[in-house]
DNA sequence: TCAATTTGACCAGG
DNA sequence: CCTGGTCAAATTGA
């Protein structure tokens, strides 16, 4: 039951990118004639008109996904992949997500004898750990809590960096298609829709936390982001640019830039640049499978991309989950709810005995 | 008692 | 065949 994915919000991101376009294509008519600008400066007006061409289009291709996907079968990815039993029901249902967006964060602790894992405001449900080739900490496998509920298939996967005990990697896959209410992190300035949990923006940020705080619980409803998008003249990217701010952490969260910006150039044709950047993960610095593009989309992926769209575009209507005076977590078994108890601490336990142990 | 986490097993992809 | 991702029964704890 993803509501409408693609619809009403994603007409009004259309929209709203159409206008941009409109307002673009309106300045560049009216660049001065004037020989000391070069054709440099044409060329970048007219490249930050492709860019939102762009956007425009794998908005629509978007649209039109979710409105054939909503007459297709409804089912999503991995939606009711109950194990062994779930599989054999349905031959060929693959258990990895392949096609989800996907980006990684990094998550600074000050002292890395906390245990704590890194919150990004959303409710999650650990599903699983496991030790990975190569590494000295376990990684911890979460999924949105209201994945029964609300049918959000997002997804993370934390683990401590080798080399730094304070840093936690945070690859997400997935977007969130539920209307949680979203916490933001006290003290890291203005509320912002901007959240890690979400396709990041194309500064892609390296995200610190001085102070390790547990859960606060400051709630902020995700509004309208300001979505906008920035293209980069030096890439010949498009990315989006989803109001970067502070994330919205539960705890003091500052935002350091990273090093990279864009997934490495490829050597793809105009296509592949026009692939706006806009709803997928604008690349992540060290891993990125997504593959979207205007170009090869598939319907997973589009439904993704649309949920995107849902989420960023004009506020949906909020829903306050069960009991949403505190924070509700619902287990996959859709029939729990309640608040969730023991919030990542137990992943961090886990770390902690491994390194006692 | 209920719900979240842990953990071993299963499964698919490479 | 190995590895990573997911499932689900068992365990934990409020």
């Amino acid at each position: 039951m993803q509501e409408g994915a693609g619809g009403e919000g994603g007409i009004h991101l259309l929209l709203s990118i159409l206008a941009d376009g409109e307002e673009q294509a309106r300045q560049l008519g009216e660049l001065p004639d004037d020989p000391r600008l070069g054709p440099e400066h044409y060329r970048g007006a007219a490249r930050q008109l492709q860019c939102t061409l762009g956007k425009a289009v794998c908005v629509a291709k978007a649209i039109e996904a979710a409105s054939r996907a909503a007459t297709d079968s409804p089912r999503s990815a991995d939606e009711g992949s109950g194990g062994t039993a779930a599989a054999e029901e349905r031959p060929g249902v693959c258990k990895r997500r392949k096609g989800l967006p996907r980006w990684t964060r990094k998550f600074r602790v000050p002292d890395a004898s906390l245990e704590a894992t890194p919150d990004d405001g959303f409710s999650w449900r650990k599903y699983g750990q496991k030790d990975i080739l190569g590494a000295k900490f376990p990684r911890g496998y979460y999924r949105c809590t209201y994945r029964a509920a609300q049918g959000c298939h997002a997804t993370k996967q934390v683990q401590r960096s080798d080399s730094d005990l304070c840093v936690f990697d945070v690859t997400y896959q997935g977007v969130h298609t539920c209307h949680q209410k979203q916490r933001h992190v006290a003290g890291a300035g203005a509320a912002s829709p901007h959240d890690a949990a979400q396709p990041p923006d194309s500064s892609m940020e390296e995200l610190l936390i001085p102070g390790f705080k547990d859960r606060l619980k400051v709630e902020t409803a995700i509004e309208a982001s300001s979505f906008r998008a920035s293209c980069s003249h030096d890439h010949d990217h498009a990315a989006i640019a989803a109001s970067p701010s502070s994330a919205p952490f539960s705890f003091h969260a500052d935002v350091v830039p990273a090093d990279c910006c864009f997934p490495p150039s490829s050597p793809v044709g105009s296509s592949y640049y026009a692939v706006p950047h806009c709803l997928v993960p604008a690349g992540s610095y060290d891993d990125y499978t997504g593959g979207y593009g205007v170009r090869g989309v598939e319907s997973d992926e589009l439904g993704e991309v649309v949920s995107r769209v849902r989420l960023i575009s004009p506020p949906p209507p909020l829903i306050s989950p069960p009991g949403s005076a505190t924070r509700c977590t619902t287990t996959p078994s859709s029939t729990r709810t309640s608040r969730s108890r023991r919030p990542a601490a137990a992943a961090a336990l886990t770390v902690r005995k491994k390194f006692q142990g």
